[in-house]
DNA sequence: AACGGTATGATTTTCGAAAATATGGTTCTG
DNA sequence: CAGAACCATATTTTCGAAAATCATACCGTT
């Protein structure tokens, strides 16, 4: 049956309003909505074709998440940046980040460890094909998450898995922040590597030297190449 | 200008949906509605006298919150309880709030003292009144939440505050189910009294043991006394 | 000119009807 | 009698119009 003909658009979910919130989730994580915007019911309809109510739900959606910012009889905007909020997020993602890792190191089995080494090959390989702008790259943001996502998924804590996957996407908004102005993706590809020979060898101590290096070393970025644009608000 | 009477129900937010949110979580974490249980709109519409689009954005954000469970085109429900969903529950406010205790400490000032100490004593005054069934009192209640809020008040994360005060509503939901259950309260004002003494002395090794042990406790409780609860699904 | 109040237009918020989808029971077939 | 296919009903999901609210410009007064 010619049924995909027929219905419109639901990529992502069941409903359209799980759909839309993810095209918003990933336009805002990208910054094709600059941070601070504000998102005007009559241009989000043009755009994403859906009514009111619907787009409404998807956006307190978003708002819980932290990436839009329901401002009450005033509507919707996307969630500013700032410095402090930039800390913030490092600082959270690395509290929580290095205990799953731990968490994951102790009771990972040998699915997670093949979990861990394909989804960095896959990386790889993306990043081999074109080494220059990865995250213009959307197939890169995809296996860049999905590697980070393996690294902790045996953690065995749904919850904290969550928190953690809510926070890795309000950093990764940063980071295509200041993708536009820095000059050059550091060695990303050798630390990915460093981190996955830590975890797999079980040498839980290196790994979380590691991934936290990585974390602040981004974000340390971000307020290098990109502190221009957190000083508005 | 009575507009108060032409107004019917704004209560906690300046919109309908914030308000309804409210009142549906703080219905959920009082298991007024029971675990599991299906949120259908008829039902919903009759007791809170909004209409479906205004009910759907409460359920959402409740469902970003991990009070609501969205099933996609079947509705929702209470989110449901476990005894893993327990565990996960205190774990991760053990990890957050032993983090966030240390940090107040360490920068509370004279403020954050005077906080610490007010809501413990407003806590108290309310125990003494009636030293019975504590949950059963919203006053209680409140003043119990904002003891434990001001304790980590000052830790200089918006971020990681909003995560602790879901996990703290999460937790909360568990000690009604198990409040029906128990014989007797145990001896939560020395508790409260003894990780206040510690925070104000600056003796963070201290409140941290205090406060995991608190925690802990707490939910052991709920799996003592509620553990038949947690084991149909 | 400065200020306060008011009307006007823009925007958000809310509603209930209509469409889409799931559910449960009934019949028909092997 | 088991199981698939269908229909009728219950429920959710989506829509656009209508109400409520906010922002701005205008006017009159001091």
């Amino acid at each position: 049956m010619p049924d995909s003909a027929i219905r419109p658009r639901k990529e992502f979910g069941k409903t359209i309003a799980a759909d839309i919130t993810h095209r918003l989730r990933e336009e805002i994580i990208a910054c094709g909505l600059a941070p601070g915007e504000p998102l005007r019911f009559d241009v989000l309809r043009e755009r994403f074709g859906a009514s009111f109510t619907t787009l409404r739900e998807a956006l307190t959606a978003l708002a819980a998440e932290g990436l839009v910012d329901a401002q009450e009889q005033r509507g919707f905007r996307v969630a500013p940046v700032s410095r402090q909020d930039l800390v913030e997020v490092t600082d959270a993602r690395v509290l929580i980040e290095v205990e799953l890792i731990r968490r994951s190191i102790e009771r990972g089995d040998d699915d997670w460890e093949i979990a861990v080494i394909s989804t960095l090959h896959r990386l790889k390989r993306i990043e081999q094909r074109d080494p220059e702008h990865p995250l213009r790259d959307p197939e890169w943001k995809i296996a860049h998450r999905q590697f980070h996502q393996a690294l902790v998924s045996a953690c065995g804590s749904a919850t904290l898995l969550a928190i953690r996957a809510e926070l890795f996407d309000r950093a990764e908004r940063y980071r295509h922040l200041s993708a536009n102005f820095r000059p050059r993706p550091r060695d990303k590809a050798g630390e990915h590597q460093a981190i996955m020979q830590a975890a797999i060898s079980r040498n839980a101590d290196l790994a979380v030297q590691l991934i936290e290096a990585h974390i602040r070393s981004t974000s340390d970025n971000v307020a290098t190449y990109a502190g221009h644009l957190l000083d508005t608000e």
